[in-house]
DNA sequence: ATATTTTAGTAAACCGATTTACTAAAACAA
DNA sequence: TTGTTTTAGTAAATCGGTTTACTAAAATAT
């Protein structure tokens, strides 16, 4: 299988591979019209495809880039994901996915495979572990954006959800409809930015209200022993009335101890989960959830991200903060 | 910025570059251990990472395959991928993800962009309107896998769902539990692969049951004219006792319509679901489910491409037929 | 002591494009 | 007619590696 080169063109055309090249770019100007049709017979006649790697290797530019995340099983970066992809398919750049599963040795030797390759920007979900790389990065002034978390000192773009406000907005939802004992449940580590944003905003948004927020209402765990943990929660003198799941995969375990501890909603308790889960209106009850856009958050993080591509000067790195929206179900109602 | 290049460890180490890219290939027989140590002194010193980019266009290997499918948002995609991508990961590929969105022409541009930046390899979800483009990436040898869906003619590896038998295990799961008229919701269109065998097992297994298959009893529709159409089964002067979702996307929208109707489940309609689905567990009642593995079909479906990409002798085209998984739960049992 | 082999390395071609500097011929101006 | 500009193109360098063919010096064999 010999491969069709611009050489081949050349000859076939009967012009130098530089002019060919020429027309390749676009830049008619160099060549007469009938040499220019010429050139697109003989591409045409041969099914002559230019071979990116060269041209990426001389432009220095590859018209990809790389994707780092923890986990495309969950579902915001699933959704994250497709956005950018559109994006950069509009735009004609190719996306390499990366999934670093939140351990920074991987996650590490993914940046530097993506830099051996030479993508022309990357967009991460960044641990805490790479401070360094990424601040090496940002010093030769490549192309990077963050998505979901914020490393503290770095000042690189980044999106994400207004997180304290959606713990806000849980809280409010709640205690309009007459709760007082509000409880929140989250995975550990709690020290990654939506959670701990999150679980400052629910603090706050307690103090707002005059409630006070104990400790003991904080239920953090790992997901294996949440039910456990679950079980110590409403095994307190005072039991929550309420609980808010900090993430999709808090709240399905939340539901499975309500399901297995045969607790009406909202009677016996009500629950609010942050991110949107498909099942929420199929439910009994309902669900109310707080969705965040993250097709929203994906195509504005691969915007800025080619926009740095592109424009060379240096930009204002910023957070962006995007805006958490309510959907109010039966599960958080007055009992 | 500057960048490191061979060139320049060459200098630092007192050596030609060749002998620099024998130390980078490992060929160490090629200099004495005074040379090697020099090398690989002023590798770390500057710093330097080759430029997979320009070892590509030499080597014409690029170490990256890349992945067509219709949507990254469902979910046998997403778990396919994520197979794939700890695959390739391991054996030190990376993946470029191109949602074709079931549009050929997405499709096609998506595959042309893939070879342009040579690509060693690609699996596919593949639609039937570019077979041309596929017989011809075939008949050069190009390394080739398909997953979900089957190709007529093409004789391509194909990693794929055991569909006759999802049905068939669909059908004795209700048949045992005494329910009869039993109807099959799918979405439109019913030509590709999946959903196609997946009728024609049911259609089979009835038979093998003694009941006859009513075209009455086929549901199928796009996915937001649903509704209506489960409204038109239910409203048959003989309705169903039990329904068939061919997918998840089904099964979600028939779940929607027992909601709002308040059928019993399985009281006024027995109901199982091909593809597991995250909270069938926690639905009331739990739902009975069809899993299908596609980690498996993900991790087999690369291993088989990179096999691929490294013998360079043909290998037999064949379908490999992975097992359906029964897994029961209330919404199938008698009523 | 000479011939042969091994060791340790180098120079140059190459992969397939882009880009720069240059030019012959044609067109135009004075 | 001569000088200048424009048109239409080319040759060669380049991107950053890999690979092949070759060689000087050292080690070994005879």
């Amino acid at each position: 299988m010999k491969t069709v080169t611009i050489i081949d063109v050349a000859k076939r055309a009967g012009v130098s591979k530089s002019t060919v090249s020429q027309y390749l770019n676009g830049r008619y100007e160099y060549m007469g019209a009938d040499t220019r049709e010429r050139i697109k017979q003989a591409v045409e006649e041969l099914g002559y495809r230019p071979n990116t790697i060269a041209r990426s290797l001389k432009k220095k530019k590859t018209k990809t880039i790389g994707v780092i995340l923890a986990n495309i099983l969950y579902s915001f970066s699933t959704k994250v994901i497709r956005a950018i992809e559109d994006v950069c398919n509009r735009e004609g750049y190719q996306v390499i996915i990366c999934n670093a599963d939140d351990n920074p040795s991987k996650e590490k030797w993914y940046i530097e495979m993506l830099l051996a390759k030479q993508v022309d920007g990357i967009i991460a979900i960044p641990t805490k572990s790479n401070i360094d790389l990424y601040r090496k990065l940002k010093e030769r002034n490549y192309p990077l954006v963050f998505v979901d978390r914020y490393i503290d000192g770095l000042d690189i773009s980044t999106m994400m959800l207004h997180n304290e406000k959606a713990a806000k907005m849980c809280v409010d939802e709640l205690t309009d409809n007459g709760y007082e004992r509000i409880a929140m449940l989250t995975m550990e580590p709690i020290s990654i930015t939506p959670r701990f944003e999150r679980i400052q905003g629910y603090k706050k948004a307690l103090e707002d209200k005059g409630l006070k927020a104990t400790e003991d209402y904080i239920a953090s765990a790992p997901l294996k022993e949440m039910q456990t943990r679950l079980k110590e929660l409403m095994a307190l003198k005072q039991p929550p009335q309420a609980i808010i799941a900090i993430n999709d995969l808090s709240f399905m375990q939340l539901l499975t101890f309500v399901k297995e501890n045969k607790l009406e909603v909202p009677g016996d308790l009500a629950i609010i989960g942050i991110d949107d889960i498909s099942f929420a209106d199929l439910f009994d009850p309902p669900l109310t959830t707080i969705a965040q856009p993250a097709f929203d958050i994906g195509r504005e993080a691969a915007a800025a991200l080619i926009q740095k591509i592109n424009n060379r000067y240096v930009m204002d790195a910023d957070i962006r903060r995007f805006e958490p929206r309510l959907i109010r179900r039966a599960s958080s109602t007055k009992s």
